[in-house]
DNA sequence: CGTGTTTGACCAGCGC
DNA sequence: GCGCTGGTCAAACACG
């Protein structure tokens, strides 16, 4: 199994703006990915200010998901992978960062690969499949495991060809991970 | 037999 | 008010 490390890029945005308040950019193992490190960034967004100054680079992206209160995303053509944290408003995005309000994390991603369960070092039960319009390859569903964790996770495949695979987490953990990611897989 | 997945039914929210 | 759509539930099923 190889492992293809992608370079991707995070903005943030609340929706009453097309500017972001932040990027960040990160190498990503598509195999071992270290969502505990997604979900914590970026500590201080005040201080971020970006790459997505030039508007020419970036498309605006809003058909990733349809989450209520909108967001605002772009995707940078030369990377192959985009993550976008999707928060409703500023004072949404500042209550999350206080982590007071866990269950309203909501992160999402786009990666390329054959995978579409990535395992994230995280055990997920499976509750429900769903077709969605739009899209001709359905929705996954995904509770953790672990008793008293509230994250969910949706997994569908973007587009006919199906070679993006959108990934989003809601919530976030209130436990650490079950497995390390020592061994590769 | 225990655990995880599948799948149809049901419900809630939203737009028309 | 009604229909559509997405999200969840839970019983049945499959597999180790």
């Amino acid at each position: 199994m190889s492992s293809s490390n992608i370079t991707t890029t995070i903005f943030l945005a609340p929706s009453s703006t097309p500017n972001p308040i932040c990027t960040h950019t990160m190498e990503l193992n598509s195999h071992q990915l270290d969502f505990e490190d997604l979900l914590l960034l970026p500590d201080q967004p005040q201080t971020c200010t970006g790459t997505a100054s030039s508007s020419s680079d970036l498309k605006p992206y809003t058909t990733l998901s349809p989450v209520n209160g909108g967001f605002w995303a772009w995707q940078v053509p030369s990377n192959s992978a985009r993550v976008d944290h999707m928060l409703p408003t500023n004072e949404g995005y500042e209550k999350t960062m206080e982590s007071e309000d866990a269950e309203k994390f909501k992160i999402a991603f786009r990666i390329k690969s054959g995978l579409e369960v990535m395992d994230d070092g995280y055990k997920w039960k499976k509750y429900g499949k769903k077709k969605i319009k739009n899209n001709p390859n359905p929705r996954h569903y995904y509770r953790c495991s672990r008793e008293g964790c509230k994250v969910k996770k949706r997994v569908e495949r973007e587009g006919e060809d199906g070679v993006f695979v959108i990934t989003t987490y809601e919530g976030k953990h209130n436990h650490e991970s079950t497995a390390t990611f020592t061994s590769g897989v």
